[in-house]
DNA sequence: ACTTTTGAACTACAGGTGTAGTATAATTGA
DNA sequence: TCAATTATACTACACCTGTAGTTCAAAAGT
């Protein structure tokens, strides 16, 4: 799955579960959860099996318990959500979106020295890799 | 509403025409929208009238017709989706989204240049604003 | 073997969204 | 004035999400 879907921050919450441990059954993934969220075991059975049924889990079975594992990795996830988010408010413009966080997020002169940091890197790489 | 939900893409695109001309009637979005979108009058019609329900939009009456307005600004909605967004994928780290686009993005050089002097500007702001 | 526990499936329900048809009321044109 | 146009309101419907109860089958304990 190149191009997942969005995940709603619920799904999200789960798929990070997931993404940690590689493989969990519904009743791991509510432990897991319950120090952010309280839901009823069954409403994580539910989101899980959701995601199940849209290709982002798959499952095996362990006698009468399934134990899920993810399709999609975080990487794609946040690509494609990410790419959604520039295209829908800023017309796919990601450097509108750098712009953005610069002129209205409150940015920490710390977040700036990071941010160049980033970029410094960012050349380094691709000095290395062309 | 300083802290107005998600819009969806669509609810975005019809925003946008707000936005862009102040106010507008629901057929003159229809027809801003044909462009990009093909949808009947009713169907843009319905978002309009869901939008202002939820307080995004409000209208004052022409004779018959609705003229509407937004009741909320670009900057706000993109602060709040993008926080969001923030929040959902990288756990409230705004930097670490930048170092996705950085990472992942595909960035160019130009886009790598340009960043470096939007992060420049940052600095005089807070020089100069501070 | 019988009971208790537990897990997964099914069902449920409200609210949001995309999409649009129908109905009703008002305006406009002949 | 009567018909045609049109704008808004109402209704509809499928599908997603958050949320969870109920049911049925299986496993585990006694």
């Amino acid at each position: 799955m190149p191009d997942p879907k969005p995940l709603s921050a619920l799904q999200m919450a789960v798929m990070r579960v997931f993404w940690r441990r590689g493989e969990a059954t519904s009743s791991e993934v509510h432990d897991a959860l319950l120090a952010e969220r309280e839901l009823a075991p069954t409403t994580v059975a539910t989101v899980i099996s959701r995601l199940a049924k849209q290709g982002i889990l798959d499952f095996r079975r362990d006698g009468r318990q399934h134990i899920y594992f993810p399709l999609v990795t975080e990487r794609e996830v946040r690509r494609s959500m990410v790419g959604d988010l520039v295209d829908t408010l800023f017309r796919g413009n990601r450097t509108a979106l750098v712009s953005h966080l610069v002129d209205e997020g409150d940015i920490t002169p710390d977040e700036l020295a990071l941010l160049r940091r980033l970029l410094d890197n960012a050349d380094n790489d691709s000095d290395g890799g062309a």
